[in-house]
RNA sequence: GCCGAAGUGGUGAAAUUGGCAGACACGCUGGACUCAAAAUCCAGUGGGAGAUGAUCCCGUGUGGGUUCGAGUCCCACCUUCGGCACCA
């Protein structure tokens, strides 16, 4: 194919139209670098490799939407940026089309996710094409090919094989909209994810598991060297929610295994007067008084039946239930009594607690309720020896006293006991102090007693150290149709048998009965004819697993599989994933933080401990882009803010809708959506058509004022620097400002005029290619090189220095650069404005700073 | 409650180490061109005072502080947003 060359400007080709057409230059454009490759790097060969990367989409109907844009812009603009420093850049790109909104979708459509998809996938691709993105298109992959899913079902065998995936029975998370199992990262404050409305049920159901949680103190670790976005990283380390503190058992009064329980203040083990399991506690059957087991099992029902919302709800009045038996508090050596309550979860440390209402606002509101013992183990400090903290401390007495009036009285009896009963809440010291009531440890700092009370309590066997994790597994089986079935097997005489590695991929059976029953069995167990199989083991009739896998295993490894996309033997290619891997650049949006980010760190981790590959990070940088907001609320089909990015395409063209986008505010920051801006974006780029088409044609060569190359080398400078930060906005503002300067200039300057052109191109690159052009090169810009500037060029010859007197500015002078302090205070009083300040006062001080300042302290 | 980020003109925002607050745009006002409009171009545009001007005062959420000098640093508070949260 011809090079689309220049005739916008000749004006020969019959019917152009006169003046910037941005729908004829980017289709025009879209289809030469379609026609030349340009964006197919050969793998195998590139010299300098640079693997970018974008969040793939699920192909919804609707087609992309303006986040999209946002985002894949923001990561398109680093790969054209890295491509002009010289790199190989690949940027690949694919459709996360299994899962529940596809499945969901074809549901409310009455057709199969299958027919629906293709139409999907093509409506998006040509969205992408037509918004100048530079991907190789030629690797696209969708998670839902055999062909990809087959390997995510060789993870899913390779983990089984490790110990790392394995089938439990836990209580779960339900989501009854969705009609399955769901993960904990899937939940939100009780609700789905997916569905804001849906409150979460608990469900006892057997479901796989990977077990994430072997991984949490290296997820946690490696945070501290990867380069990704902080808030990302702490989402993460929020989410992994280590806590250092110690196992403690408690002897039970009448025998048996002691009880232990986890506990981040060992220092205030004196102060345990009563012990709490949760409901569901496997031990509390034993222990209890049988006279009490129907008050226990009732209230263990009632406990059960509560959903994920209730249970979280930390407002809600406790509950509880004495089980009539009593353990020794390890270090007082006095009988405790134990108690079930809801407010002790199960399944985070050991499901059970030592009570110390004195110190733990919980434990407090318990032993309030039920008139259990307070004892002060930990003298709270003189709040008055903290000076700036009077008003706060006022605050939170006034706002004790309100609540409780009738604490005072109790507390003045239990004094005379030896024993303080707080009054109200705000009696219940949380925070360190110095230690009483706790035998050898008194008069010591809490902070010291830590210690040595563990280490008293590890001599006599009944505690030691342990950290604790807030991260749960990872449960992977969804009770769904449209998914990668799981490749197990179960025979009744060999039990759970993994589908052998030469039967992948397990096909998903087509199936019109696909809907979800809600029952937790999976649609897959209507299918006669996919679940009866021979055991692979003893060949006696078996049944395959029926549920299929979480969406997020889909994602967790699609990066792996784009340079291999072609690959039937192997998921992925070893020496190209030694050469491309892992991702340089990685970018997408924070609500991935604990979900897709996590998951694919961990399975990443669990790879290259397989040794299948020989890094455990996945992405060497990652950045998480802003949130796109409309009207200050999230976009969604519901709110009806949807933004159809095709329309401004129409209007405005691609190049402009992309500065647009960068140019609303920091990328990393995100904000609201407007249109208001793009009109001056879509005429700052038909002012830089005009000058390549038909000002800079009409001016003589030659060379630009020395000023005028200045701003053009501070120009090169501060838009690479501002690439490596993702600042695009200001990017967007400084090329507007260095053409409204290069504008003004009536001579044409080949390398300026050059450098601006390379410069505009990853952000707008249609126009920029219809520039580099017009400026007589051959296509395309692509190919061209990142400008150097010259360090000698970004400094000016002469300076404005601010003059203050007493600190107020009086005016300023201009003087050369570098300019010593005497000249510059002599033209500083030469300058009549600025010696009226200081006529008839003593110049006492002068503080000068080079280039930039010079204040005058009269006396 | 814990952890973190942010608060700047009418609007989106900018501002190396503390050193001329408001770059770049949008919008608005006035002007040029036009029969007229659109488009384009030029000028102005933080608030107040000053007859206009020179000039002066005020101004980066609130209140203090450090400093010759604070949007930037410190302390306290208010508001908004994000993560975690009956996690022991």
């Amino acid at each position: 194919m011809q090079a689309p060359g220049t005739e916008g400007s000749s004006g020969d080709g019959g019917g152009a139209r006169e003046g910037y057409d941005p729908q004829r230059i980017e289709e025009r454009w879209q289809a030469y670098w379609e026609a030349q490759g340009l964006h197919t790097p050969d793998l195998a060969a590139a010299p300098n490799p640079y693997y970018t990367l974008m969040m793939f989409p699920y192909p919804s109907a609707e087609g992309l939407h303006v986040g999209h844009v946002f985002a894949f812009t923001g990561v398109d603009i680093q790969g054209r940026y890295r491509r002009l420093l010289g790199h190989d850049v690949f940027e690949p790109f694919g459709f996360d089309a299994f899962g529940i909104h596809s499945e969901n979708f074809a549901l409310k459509m009455g057709t199969h996710p299958k027919k629906l998809i293709p139409s999907n996938i093509a409506n998006f691709r040509r969205q992408l094409k037509r918004w100048g993105l530079m991907l190789d298109w030629s690797r696209e992959v969708s998670t839902t090919e055999p062909s990809y899913y087959r390997w995510t079902q060789w993870i899913f065998l390779k983990l089984y094989e490790r110990g790392l995936a394995y089938r439990g029975k836990a209580p779960v998370n339900w989501c009854p909209a969705c009609a399955t199992v769901i993960s904990d990262e899937q939940v939100i404050d009780g609700f789905c994810e997916r569905h804001p409305e849906a409150r979460v049920e608990r469900r006892d159901l057997e479901q796989w598991f990977f077990r994430i949680t072997a991984y949490a103190q290296r997820l946690l670790d490696n945070l501290s060297w990867i380069d990704w976005s902080d808030t990302t990283k702490r989402a993460q380390v929020n989410w992994i929610g280590r806590s250092d503190g110690a196992e403690l058992r408690f002897p039970v009064a009448n025998g048996g295994e002691p009880i232990a329980v986890f506990t981040t203040r060992p220092d205030t083990v004196y102060g345990a007067t009563y012990m709490v399991l949760a409901p569901e506690h496997p031990r509390v059957e034993d222990l209890a008084d049988p006279a009490r087991l129907e008050e226990i099992r009732s209230y263990r029902e009632a406990a059960r039946r509560k959903d994920t919302v209730e249970r979280m709800d930390a407002t809600r009045e406790k509950t509880g239930v004495f089980i009539g038996a009593h353990a020794l508090n390890p270090a007082t050596g006095l009988e405790v009594p134990i108690w079930i309550s809801d407010y002790v979860l199960t399944g985070y440390g050991t499901g059970a607690i030592m009570a110390v209402p004195a110190h733990d606002t919980r434990d407090h509101e318990f032993a309030r309720k039920f008139g259990l013992p307070i004892v002060e183990v930990i003298r709270r400090p003189e709040i008055s020896s903290e000076p700036g903290r009077t008003g706060h401390a006022g605050a939170v007495a006034k706002g004790g006293g309100t609540e409780e009036a009738g604490g005072s009285k109790q507390a003045g009896d239990a004094e005379n006991a030896g024993v303080l009963m707080a009054g109200d809440g705000s009696d219940c010291w949380t925070g360190e102090g110095v230690m009483a009531n706790s035998g050898p440890f008194d008069g010591r700092p809490s902070a010291e007693a830590w210690q040595g009370i563990v280490a008293m309590l590890g001599e006599k066997g009944l505690g030691e150290p342990r950290v604790q994790f807030r991260l749960r597994d990872w449960c992977i089986s969804r009770q769904r149709y449209w998914g990668p079935p799981i490749p197990m097997i179960h025979c009744d005489a060999c039990g759970i048998v993994p589908v052998p590695e030469g039967d992948l991929p397990v096909v998903l059976p087509d199936t019109d009965d696909f809907r979800p029953l809600g029952t937790g069995i999976s649609p897959l167990a209507r299918v006669e004819s996919f679940y009866h199989v021979p055991c692979p083991r003893c060949a006696s009739p078996a049944r395959r697993d029926t549920d299929v896998s979480d969406n997020f295993l889909d994602s967790a490894w699609y990066y792996l599989r784009y340079p291999s996309a072609h690959d039937d033997t192997q998921a992925w290619d070893p020496e190209l994933t030694r050469k491309w891997l892992p991702v340089n650049f990685y970018i997408g949006g924070n609500e991935h933080a604990v979900l897709h980010l996590m998951y694919t760190r961990f399975l990443c981790m669990a790879l290259y401990d397989m040794g299948l590959v020989p890094f455990e990070e996945p992405f060497r940088r990652f950045r998480a882009h802003g949130l796109l907001i409309k009207d200050g609320a999230k976009i969604s089909k519901s709110r009806g803010n949807v933004i159809d990015p095709d329309a401004y395409v129409r209007k405005h063209g691609a190049d402009a809708f992309r500065m647009n986008m960068m140019f609303l505010g920091p990328y990393e920051e995100g904000g609201d959506f407007r249109d208001a801006g793009i009109v001056g974006v879509h005429r700052f780029l038909e002012r830089v058509w005009r000058w390549c088409a038909e000002e800079l044609p009409r001016h003589p060569e030659g060379e630009l004022p020395r000023p005028v190359l200045i701003k053009l080398h501070q120009a090169i400078r501060k838009i690479g620097r501002d690439m490596e930060n993702l600042s695009y906005n200001t990017i967007v503002a400084a090329l507007m400002e260095l053409h409204n300067t290069l504008r003004a200039q009536p001579v044409r300057d080949r390398f300026a005029a050059e450098s601006f052109v390379i410069m505009l191109s990853p952000l707008a690159p249609h126009l920029a290619e219809e520039a580099w052009s017009m400026l007589g090169n051959k296509p395309s810009v692509i190919d061209a090189r990142w400008p150097v500037f010259d360090p000698a060029l970004c400094v000016e010859d002469s300076v404005e220095v601010a003059v203050q007197v007493n600190g107020k500015m009086r005016g300023t002078v201009t003087v050369a650069r570098d300019t010593a302090e005497d000249e510059v205070k002599a033209a500083v009083l030469a300058n009549e404005k600025i010696a009226a300040h200081v006529a008839g006062k003593q110049i006492r001080r002068v503080i000068f700073v080079k280039n930039r300042l010079m204040n005058l302290i009269t006396g």
